[in-house]
DNA sequence: ACATCGATCTACT
DNA sequence: GTAGATCGATGTA
């Protein structure tokens, strides 16, 4: 099976969480369902780390919040609001109990599949938004815990590179803790954001 | 055992 | 812009 660009190595998950939630925009995540490719480049990134308020690990492991605390490069799945999965890359050495929330992606392949998953919603909808995402990528409880570095569940460095200019900074959507603190980030400009700006 | 509330989304005004 | 859905994880007792 052929690689489409090179993967993320493991270390570029160990730094800290802010660096990681923005080195993430441009990357791409490329799921293989059976026969088809689903490949969506990261657009809207979250951080949440230790001492944070707003963060699942602000009070300590709990069975919840345990792939937190793995080493760098996993997939962090919770299922929130009686209805929605919200999808993370796990940051920093074992121990350290912080992630990067996937908030929005462009669609690059797969869209039939993404149309299916979400029927009746416009194409400019169908990943944005951290429950929208998966719901169209089709991630489910399951996929805790998986590491990005399988041939069917990778993240992949493609070449899109955007300077600092070109990436956005804000407080978290949808928190009701830490509101000011700005660890939202985003490419400035991208059709595909669950907000605009 | 119980009460609270949430890293959201959709539909409706 | 706001309300309601929906249910599991968590904290408190």
């Amino acid at each position: 099976m052929k690689s489409l660009g090179r993967n993320l190595a493991p270390n570029f998950y160990l730094r800290n969480t802010v660096t990681v939630a923005k080195a993430l925009l441009g990357k791409c995540l490329h799921l293989r369902h059976s026969d088809t490719s689903l490949l969506a480049e990261i657009v809207e990134t979250e951080a949440y780390c230790e001492n944070d308020p707003a963060s699942h690990t602000y009070r300590g492991p709990t069975p919840r919040n345990q792939m937190m605390y793995e080493e760098g490069g996993l997939c962090y799945v919770y299922f929130t609001y009686g209805s929605h999965f919200c999808m993370n890359v796990v940051t920093g050495k074992k121990g350290k109990g912080e992630a990067v929330l996937l908030r929005a992606l462009a669609p690059l392949e797969g869209w039939e599949v993404f149309r299916k998953n979400r029927p009746g919603v416009p194409d400019s909808s169908l990943l944005n938004g951290p429950g929208k995402l998966t719901q169209a990528l089709g991630i489910f409880r399951e996929h805790n815990g998986w590491r990005f570095d399988r041939p069917d569940f990778q993240l992949l460095d493609l070449g899109r590179d955007y300077s600092s200019r070109q990436i956005g900074s804000s407080p978290r959507i949808g928190i009701t803790k830490a509101k000011t603190r700005p660890w939202r980030f985003f490419i400035k400009g991208s059709p595909w954001l669950s907000r605009k700006s």
